[in-house]
This record gives C-alpha cells, sequence and structure tokens, in this order.
DNA sequence: CCGCGTCAAGTTCAT
DNA sequence: ATGAACTTGACGCGG
C-alpha cells in the first residue's frame, strides 16, 4: 500500500519543473530546461525516499514541448546517462511513479489533426518511461475524453483509436473516470481493451455512476481490471474545497474523512494518489496518520515544511 | 527588480 | 462565429 502526491514536491526549494515560451523553445534553451528538469526529478525522487513517500506522478512538463514538432532535440539520447540512473533509483527504492497527461491529450478526437496530437503526446509519455527503464508497472492514465454530442459513439472511437496505438503505449495505458465519463463507463472501456481503469473516488462523488453502489463497490470491481504486468491496483482519492464550486479539489485533505475511508476499504493492497493543492504536505499527513507508531524523527528536509 | 499581460494544446457552453 | 471557463502558476517583456 503507498500513498503518493503529483509533480510538485512543495518541501523543497524549486520542487516543480521549468518551461518556457514556444517564441523562446530553441534546441538549446530547451536542452538546458530538459537537465534542469531532470535534475529536479532527482531531488525529488531523493525528497521522497528520504519521507518514506513511495508513489509519485512525473510532471508531463519534464519535457517542455515534449511532444509539440518545435522540440526536435533527441532528449532520451542527450540525456540517457541521467535518465537512466533516474530510473535506477526509481527501481532501486521501490518507487512507483506514473505520469497523466492532460486536457489537451483526447484520444478519442473526431479531428484527425487533434488525434494525431494525442497520439504523438502519447508516444512522447511512453518514451519518457522507457527511457527510464521501468516496467509497465508505471503507467499513464488517461481519461476518455470528449462526448462530441454522442458518447457511445465517442468511446467506440477511443476503443478505435487506442487499438492504433503501438504497443508500448497500450501497456501503459491506464484510463480514469472524471465529469464526462463515469466509472461504469470506464469500466466497460477498461474490460473491452483488458486494460486497469484508476477508480476517481472524488470525481466519482461528484458524478456518480448509475444506481447507487458505494465507492467501495467500485474499488472492487476496477480491482479486476489490474493484471500482474499493471501492478497493485491504483486509485485516486480528493475532497471538496469548501466555497469553490462543485469537483474543486480541496487545498489540503481532512484526515478524518480520510481515514474513514481508508478503513472501510478492502484488504487488498491498493496504491492511493492524492490529488490536492497541497501536494507532498498532504501524502505525508496520510502516511504519517496510518503508521501505528508515528516516528519521533522524519527524513532531514530542505525546507521546512 | 517589479508588475502585469500572456501562455501549445481541446471541449463545452454562453453569447 | 467568437470568446470564456476549466485551473494556476510561471514566463518574460517593459518600465
Amino acid at each position: 500500500m503507498a500513498i503518493g502526491y503529483a509533480c510538485i514536491a512543495m518541501g523543497i526549494n524549486d520542487g516543480g519543473m521549468r518551461g518556457c515560451m514556444l517564441k523562446n523553445a530553441a534546441s538549446t534553451r530547451l536542452d538546458q530546461l530538459i537537465a534542469v528538469n531532470l535534475a529536479t526529478l532527482n531531488r525529488q525522487l531523493d525528497y521522497n525516499i528520504r519521507n518514506g513517500i513511495s508513489l509519485f506522478r512525473i510532471s508531463s512538463d519534464i519535457i517542455p514541448f515534449g511532444s509539440h514538432p518545435v522540440n526536435r532535440n533527441l532528449w532520451w539520447e542527450d540525456h540517457a546517462d541521467s535518465l537512466q540512473m533516474l530510473g535506477d533509483k526509481i527501481k532501486s527504492s521501490g518507487m512507483r511513479v506514473s505520469m497523466h497527461p492532460g486536457q489537451y491529450t483526447v484520444l478519442n478526437a473526431s479531428d484527425p489533426k487533434v488525434l494525431k496530437n494525442a497520439v504523438a503526446d502519447l508516444e512522447y509519455h511512453a518514451r519518457f518511461l522507457d527511457a527510464l527503464g521501468i516496467n509497465t508497472q508505471h503507467k499513464i492514465i488517461l481519461h476518455l475524453g470528449g462526448i462530441y454530442g454522442d458518447w457511445q459513439r465517442s468511446i467506440a472511437r477511443f476503443e478505435e483509436n487506442f487499438q492504433r496505438l503501438s504497443p508500448g503505449v497500450r501497456r501503459r495505458m491506464v484510463i480514469e473516470n472524471d465529469e464526462k465519463y463515469d466509472i461504469a463507463k470506464v469500466m466497460e472501456v477498461a474490460r473491452e481493451l483488458k486494460i486497469p481503469a484508476v477508480f476517481d473516488v472524488f470525481h466519482h462523488q461528484c458524478h456518480p455512476a448509475p444506481g447507487d453502489r458505494d465507492v467501495y463497490y467500485w474499488v472492487e470491481q476496477c480491482r479486476n481490471t489490474w493484471q500482474n504486468d499493471d501492478g497493485v491496483q491504483k486509485i485516486h482519492y480528493s475532497q471538496q474545497e469548501p466555497g469553490l464550486r462543485s469537483g474543486a479539489h480541496a487545498r489540503s485533505i481532512k484526515l478524518q474523512p480520510f481515514l474513514d475511508f481508508y478503513y472501510q476499504l478492502p484488504e487488498n493492497p491498493l496504491d492511493i494518489m492524492l490529488e490536492v493543492k497541497d501536494k507532498d504536505i498532504s501524502a505525508l499527513k496520510c502516511i504519517l496518520a496510518l503508521q501505528p507508531d508515528p516516528p519521533r524523527r522524519l527524513g532531514e528536509p530542505e525546507k521546512s515544511i
């Protein structure tokens, strides 16, 4: 069982990725940014290891314009040594990482240009994880995409487009429920494509599937989509931020509701990715709260938290 | 150095 | 058809 966070380490200085504007994305500039970002990833991994965090999402921004034609750098060759070192660190520490393309990566697009971009972006993500030399338990998580006025046809298009992806991408692909496609629909696609489904508890609470099944039912259902090569089942967890629109991720995890949820989960192993603003702070809060004997002393932070 | 306008990408909804 | 929201910070230009 692991609890983790996404992309930015609040507990260290310069804990996130750097980028630049398109007009400044010359080859040398990109190469410098990539070097800086790989060094940042290294510091993030060290920080996670020091603090007992073994689940982490790597930012898609780690390679600026990673799937854009402006970036013609052979970064996976230019930085092969660094990438291998980072992958070795992930493996030797037992950390599990993932990547999560954003709202602009739409695999069920009807516009061929948009689809082409989505495929290129997924190939970029797979190339990065491959360059680390880590196995297919380290996943790429994606939403199903748009509705386009007809969700059934749009799901069919997702399935068709998925089959055209390279085997390397397909082996890492995981799909997740969101405000457009509920967990029941995502589960159907997952079974059809024989890929895992990440159950996003918070999205489900905002946009439940028809019927009155509780979240534990859906955790169990999704569990069956995770095969040996996929690793331990993973779910996403968040809470509503008070005062903001429904669906707005919490600034920080409230411990008691999290514990109430956690202790009603089945006994099976489960990885829980937290999606909150304060990132590793909440991850540490939850991790420490679940330890039977809270430590007297933590790993040395770069910055007090 | 500071402040503020702008930033690759796509879908959806309002006007 | 055009534009804003989504979500949020960071980039980088101009003063």
